[in-house]
DNA sequence: GCGAGTTATGTTTTT
DNA sequence: CATAACTCGC
């Protein structure tokens, strides 16, 4: 590596570098310059004369993993040592890893390697079906709460056989049934969701002593980006790709953990030195990112975390302008107040891609939306995944994957009348249950639809058509992808049905143009293009993935999805007790300290300006309602704040009443929620907290003096 | 078989 | 408020 190169790094960042053998934790916070870290380190691996192709580095997003690999890149074309030399370093997600080699090993796994990858609405058909085939009422065992759960069994990779085993209550006993039944039917599509692909390859490298080994020699060194947020699964993953060698780099942040829900355990990071009991720790505590300010109110939020190790974030910027708090009417005027305040930081200079507003949930969007294009903002919202979930494309997608995998008949189902060709609900049923009395699949009945004696002329010819068009398509379905795409547009009737569709399929039509040229994209950039590897790469595309960086425009995007990316300037809005923290994730301490650390996350992420804003009536489901101030707002420390100081923004005279006493068993009447009794009183003077329970069965925590409660 | 219109229902975050 | 599920008439 060129000495240039070298002299950017810190003392400590250069022992993380050049740290080659064995286990190494690198703690690394906000804006400690963790990837260079990384991209660094593969560099220097390969100058110390390590193949390319051992190393394999695993991110948090595709993106990441693109730009990594870029990076990484041309740091070893400048390099003196060893070249990549045709070459490269494994650099992706672990889902995609994952892809990998459940395609490679797709025997060992047990699985048929055209798998299909079925995402949340594809799951939900699944699920649905298995609740009804177990005979269940679907209000006592809601769909969607069975997935939750068997989501998390995957993750924490406890199998149908291992549930049953355990199962000793009513609600567990019937789980391991729909468990069993849901995955029954994903394996007669061939398909895996997102949970299968990393607890299949977990309990493919832990049963298969040399997968294991084969794949844990041809990664000699592994580095894991934001370890804090791995799974169960993704731990017993990277136990068994290191278990060769021990040559596991880890980096991450506790304080930036953020994806519990999903089954991510922070005892990975924080029990990293119990499991590799040789390994080295570096901390990278310095923050070359944010103003002290920001970093001021950052530290003064995570100290309230109980659960955690001490830290501080050491600012190596000076000091600047203060953070701001602003109070807003409603959304709408809060909007409008971030949109005012981005023309203004226009004027002054700033670049509409170095700003970004940040909220707690999609749904939020909506307003921010209204307020740019109203003043006339440019903007996107970093949410990607709406492309592929659009009809059309899915439509398209489903052509494709029934031609790669026969027995996907959640695809088969979607397109079997999609543009309508008269095969409706009863002729499908029909060809169903033959289906089912053969023992062969929907695709394969459809084949021998002549056969059946329940079908009259008309649909045997209708679906004949159908099964002879798609049979045409599979003949041809090597080589590149884009091609291929137009092809099944234009012959299966979607394109000719979105032209009739006038306006509407205008659009739509817009968007298949667009999925072909992405295709046409993979087609370029991919060593060789498959339909399969396409269909199994598009479906792990995620969110952060289409952001543009390059495009000048404001980024719109949930906490979530910021984490890993930052802005001159950020605006987190919604700090309202229910939003943030979210009201579902106030059960106990653990997710209230979860929706700190996001709220932490999206802190961090400014550079130069920071402003938080909440709203004092917000309109929720159609209703306005009176919200109280986030606790979360009176941990930053009022001294880092600007307009705490000015504006009385936690205390509005308006509002302000004298406080009278609530004692437990209170009757009292709220203007919004009416009668209800008082539960719990704490206290706190002007800050008084209640919680009441209200005739309409909600219960509430309110501030006093917000509440405007009437004793009766 | 199909689509328009109606009614119920349920709301976080995402690879 | 937004969407899914459902009904009904053609």
């Amino acid at each position: 590596m060129h000495n240039e190169l070298l002299q950017q790094l810190t003392p400590s960042q250069k022992k993380a570098v050049f740290h080659v053998e064995g286990p190494l934790l690198v703690i690394a916070g906000p804006g400690s310059g963790k990837t260079r870290v990384i991209t660094h380190r593969i560099a220097a691996l390969i100058d110390s004369g390590v193949r390319a192709n051992n190393i394999c580095a695993i991110t948090f997003t595709n993106k990441a993993a693109n730009e990594m690999r870029q990076r990484a890149i041309a740091l070893g074309a400048s390099a003196e040592g060893p070249r990549f030399g045709g070459t490269q370093p494994h650099i992706s997600t672990f889902h995609s890893l994952c892809v990998r080699i459940l395609r490679r090993y797709a025997e060992q796994a047990g699985i048929n390697p055209n798998f299909s990858i079925y995402d949340e609405s594809d799951q939900a058909g699944c699920i649905k079906q298995a609740v009804k085939d177990c005979e269940l009422d679907t209000t006592n065992f809601p769909p969607v709460r069975m997935l939750e759960a068997i989501s998390t069994l995957k993750n924490n990779l406890i199998d149908v056989d291992r549930l049953k085993a355990q199962a000793d209550d009513f609600f567990s006993k019937t789980l391991a049934k729909v468990y069993a039944r849901y995955q029954q039917i994903l394996a007669e599509c061939s398909a895996l969701d997102f949970d299968d692909l990393l607890s299949k390859t977990a309990f493919l490298l832990q049963g298969n002593d040399e997968v294991r080994s084969e794949l844990s020699n041809r990664f000699k060194f592994l580095l894991i980006d934001e370890y804090q947020d791995t799974n169960r699964a993704q731990y017993v993953i990277a136990k068994a790709l290191v278990s060769a060698h021990n040559n596991i780099c880890v980096t991450g942040d506790p304080d930036q953990s953020i994806y519990r829900w999903r089954g991510a355990d922070i005892r990975n990071i924080i029990e990293f030195e119990n499991d590799w009991p040789n390994a080295t720790i570096v901390k990278l505590e310095e923050n070359f990112r944010s103003i002290a300010n920001i970093l001021e109110v950052a530290d003064n939020l995570i100290a309230a975390n109980q659960k955690r190790k001490p830290k501080i974030l050491i600012p190596t910027r000076p000091h600047g302008e203060d953070v701001r708090l602003r109070c807003f009417e409603d959304e709408t005027e809060e909007a409008q107040g971030v949109a005012e305040q981005v023309k203004n930081l226009v004027d002054n200079g700033a670049l509409l891609r170095e700003i970004a507003v940040f909220y707690r949930i999609n749904a939020m969007s909506r307003t921010l939306e209204e307020a740019f294009i109203l003043n006339k903002i440019p903007y996107q919202i970093v949410r990607g995944v709406e492309f592929y979930s659009r009809k059309e494309i899915r439509d398209v997608l489903a052509y494709l994957k029934i031609l790669v995998n026969a027995s996907d008949e959640t695809a088969l189902l979607r397109i079997i009348n999609a543009p309508a060709r008269g095969v409706g609900k009863t002729t499908i049923e029909k060809v169903r249950a033959y289906g089912q009395s053969h023992n062969i699949s929907l695709y394969e009945a459809l084949k021998k639809a002549e056969h059946i004696d329940s079908l009259s002329k008309a649909p045997k010819a209708k679906i004949a058509v159908f099964v002879n068009m798609l049979e045409q398509f599979k003949k041809e379905l090597a080589g590149e992808v884009a091609p291929i795409i137009e092809r099944v547009f234009a012959e299966s009737g979607l394109e000719k049905a979105l032209q009739a569709a006038g306006a509407d399929g205008e659009n739509a039509l817009e968007n298949v143009n667009e999925l072909i040229s992405a295709a046409s994209l993979y087609d370029q950039q991919a060593e060789q293009p498959s339909l399969l590897d396409y269909l199994q790469q598009t479906a792990l595309f995620s969110d952060v993935d289409a952001y543009d960086t390059a495009a000048d425009r404001v980024a719109l995007m949930t906490l979530h999805t910021a984490k890993g990316l930052e802005f001159e300037n950020v605006f987190i809005i919604g700090l309202e007790d229910g939003l943030l923290p979210h009201e579902r994730s106030t059960n106990n301490d653990e997710e209230l300290e979860e929706e700190r650390r996001l709220f932490f996350v999206g802190i961090t992420r400014a550079k130069q300006g920071l402003y938080i804003s909440y709203a004092r009536y917000r309109k929720i489901r159609g209703q306005t309602l009176r919200t109280i101030p986030s606790q979360f707002l009176y941990e930053l420390g009022a001294d880092a704040i600007d307009s705490v100081k000015e504006e009385q923004y936690f205390y509005d005279e308006a509002d302000a009443q004298t406080i009278p006493d609530f004692a437990p068993g209170q009757l009292v009447r709220h203007k919004f929620f009416g009668l209800g009794t008082i539960k719990e009183f704490v206290d706190m003077g002007e800050n008084s907290i209640v919680t009441v329970e209200f005739k309409t069965g909600q219960t509430k925590t309110l501030m006093l003096k917000y509440a405007c409660l009437s004793k009766i």
